[in-house]
DNA sequence: TCTCCTTGTGGAATCGGTTTCATAAAATAT
DNA sequence: ATATTTTATGAAACCGATTCCACAAGGAGA
């Protein structure tokens, strides 16, 4: 409790009307009083108070950000995104998972309703269209991490998974591999989908044709990656690379390799998907595509800043993903 | 902006008082007329402002936690503590870091003197004591994380780290092993220091003759464990047990060990400390102390509400760690 | 019937700022 | 010297709640 505004203006002899004038740098201000309101503010120690002025402004200067989780390698590098974009445009972050125990609407209900942010990040997979509706009806800035959403028109941050498997398998093809398969993520799983379509694409694009015997179904598990791998291996025609739609699987798959006797890269060279830490831990470091999570945060906490000051940001943002090349491609 | 209180009054045809007391459970309130009230409520959607109320009661219902770094195992388990107590306690987490380009100062100082927070978890092992000193005398909750605090009466939490050594160590003993060595930390780490001592503790309880050979040193990083387990090893007499004062340097020994063809457990037991993700990923899997990080982040959430709650929480908090057993001790 | 409590309700001050509008003083134009 | 504009300043309304205090109505007690 630094003081508020009324015991600056008592003791600089002035108004309190002069001295919000100094604090917001109003122009229209004699220099003198000014230096003399700058000095009682030292002297006090005064800081404005935040919620006083976000009362009158309707702005709290803070921005919501809700993950399914927090504990996470990969959310945990949202925050940090978010964090630093946040505090670079002056901005605070208030971080919550969406808990069992309450409902999403709730939650968002509170820190919207509340005004306790002005802006909201939702990253969770299992978020309905509907729901955000709702609450766009409310024109509050919302951005939704990795989720295309259709009806509103919330804005998102999506990565751009497909280039990220093409970029991958041509880096693949580029190394001179010609038997090339891919252990796939569950049917249902959209990045599945879009990781196996950048596999296709890329084939397609360098004039590989497609062998159905080289599309392994995984589960983005470890042991999925395994088993997988061991099915190629038992090919008549075992592939000479592989591109996993995820990392686990990636390193459940070089598992099997190693106990087969092979090695890898020259045996086989893997390439993985997500670039979890594991990945340059495990030997040979794997390469593989790194999701920009940290960029997905800042993007989306700039989206919303940028809603707030009025910038027509665009609805949809695509973040691209990057090969992180190690060793297990034979580079 | 779902409405404010003026217009539910309105609404409801009582004054705003009332409606005011109807939010607030107060009972000096008529039957029908809260039933009113309750209805044009839910009928407008109508949430109280969180701002307006901060602004007149004087708290926020936040706390903020600034840490070294978010995107790092050990500190997102704090905030997943902190934010799981937070919601407990129906707080909200206003999560920072420290950046390099703000001081701690301006950051703490934001926070609290702009009245966003009610208390201050901070984690950082550069805080100065006379830092603190300053804030204190605001008579803000201040809960400062792993480490002690000397000339203020701000509270704190801080992990057992001797204790945790110390048990790790009896589980050795326990285990029959005779030859008990132990990989230490960076002499000025004060953590590396209660961990050493822990290491001699449990030997001199156990009546084992401490022996300056079996205490190595290693700078808490993965090559300089393993460069001390191959000093370890070259001794005339090896150990056939080591605790490793964290489990970088632990799995750094673990690889020293395999590249002489040994074996663990066999041939020689290893116990970490900190349990890091990649300890129940190496082979055989590391046993090691675990740092209870995440109810850290929870008790410092408690103490903060509690103290704001005006009860007396107490000004030190230690907390135990736990002996995550898995396979390099030989169990 | 008249006072004295309850009980339910509302008016108005308050929290700490911002902002509109009025006004006094100073500067410029006539 | 007077009229007009500019500049610096302050009074007061407002943001959306809480809360103290006043007050009217109804019931109990004398």
């Amino acid at each position: 409790m630094p003081g508020t505004i009324k015991e600056v203006a008592e003791r600089a002899g002035v108004s309190i009307t002069t001295v919000s004038r100094v604090i917001n740098g109003n122009p229209k201000v004699r220099q003198d009083t000014r230096e003399r309101v700058y000095e009682v503010i030292k002297e006090l120690g005064y800081v404005p108070s935040a919620i006083a002025r976000g009362l009158t402004l309707g702005r709290t200067h803070t921005i919501g950000l809700i993950l399914p989780e927090i504990a996470d390698g990969f959310f945990s590098q949202v925050i940090r995104g978010a964090d630093e974009a946040a505090v670079r445009q002056n901005f605070h972050l208030l971080v919550s998972t969406f808990h069992s125990h309450r409902s999403d609407e709730e939650l968002s209900f509170r820190l919207l309703g509340e005004g306790r942010v002005d802006g909201l990040i939702l990253m969770d997979p299992t978020l309905g269209d509907d729901f955000l509706m709702e609450f766009h009806r409310s024109s509050f800035p919302i951005v939704v991490l990795c989720k295309k959403i259709k009806y509103t028109n919330c804005k998102y941050v999506v990565i751009d998974d497909l280039q990220g498997a093409y970029q991958a398998v041509v880096h693949l093809i580029k190394h001179g591999y010609k038997r090339i398969a891919t252990i796939r993520g569950p049917l249902d799983n959209y990045d599945a989908f879009q990781r196996l379509a950048g596999y296709k694409s890329a084939l397609k694009d360098y004039n590989i044709k497609l062998n159905p015997e080289y599309i392994v179904d995984g589960n983005f598990q470890w042991e999925g990656g395994e088993s997988a791998m061991h099915i190629l291996l038992d090919l008549v025609q075992p592939p000479d690379a592989v591109f996993a739609a995820n990392d686990p699987m990636a390193i459940g798959a070089m598992e099997a390799v190693k106990k087969r006797g092979l090695s890898i890269p020259k045996d086989m060279a893997i390439i993985g998907f997500d670039d979890i830490e594991l990945a340059r831990l495990v030997t040979p470091p794997l390469t593989t595509v790194h999701l920009p999570m940290y960029e997905l945060g800042a993007m989306a906490v700039e989206s919303i800043t940028g809603m707030l000051k009025g910038k027509s940001t665009r609805r949809k943002n695509i973040l691209k993903t990057g090969l992180v090349i190690r060793k297990s491609c034979g580079c």
